[in-house]
DNA sequence: CGAAATTTGTTCGTATGTATC
DNA sequence: TGATACATACGAACAAATTTC
């Protein structure tokens, strides 16, 4: 799992667009929560700032509910 | 909250000048913290940095005292 | 019940690169 | 040239919420 560190993409938004493509894929699924900061600042070799970012970025979008103490939770599509 | 970003005065310096007044008016009171780097970048719309200018400028006139990973504090006046 | 571990939340400290004035 | 400003990224420390043992 590695991330261009030299190109144009920020690394936090390369983690925000495979762990999205995951989500679509049904490799996280709702409900459940994705990896949590640590695992993926670890996963991906970033800061777990780093990792905490691209997460907003998929809990803005709606994709993952965020929860204090638990983790980030797959949502289920309303409706 | 708007900053004038077209005259001649830097924004860190706007900043500063606003915190000194809402610390003179009583706003902000001794032993307890001004808003932090980020709230401040988010109030004024402006860079985590430049916020973080600002409040420097009032650490280097002993208006506050910047404490690591907790804040900065307005000082309570000597005597 | 309580201590430890896990996970997210927050804050300041620092560095690099880029762009603008 | 230098000061200003922004975006990104990492580091360190601690707090708060939650889970596990």
């Amino acid at each position: 799992v590695d991330l261009d560190h030299d190109g144009p993409v920020p690394l936090y938004v390369q983690i925000a667009d495979i762990l999205r493509d995951a989500i679509r894929r049904g490799d996280y699924v709702p409900d459940r929560p994705i990896p949590s900061e640590k695992d993926l600042s670890d996963e991906y070799g970033v800061n777990r700032l780093t990792a905490r970012k691209a997460v907003r970025v998929l809990a803005e979008e709606g994709l993952v509910t965020v929860v204090p103490g638990r983790g980030s939770y797959v949502r289920r599509p309303e409706g």
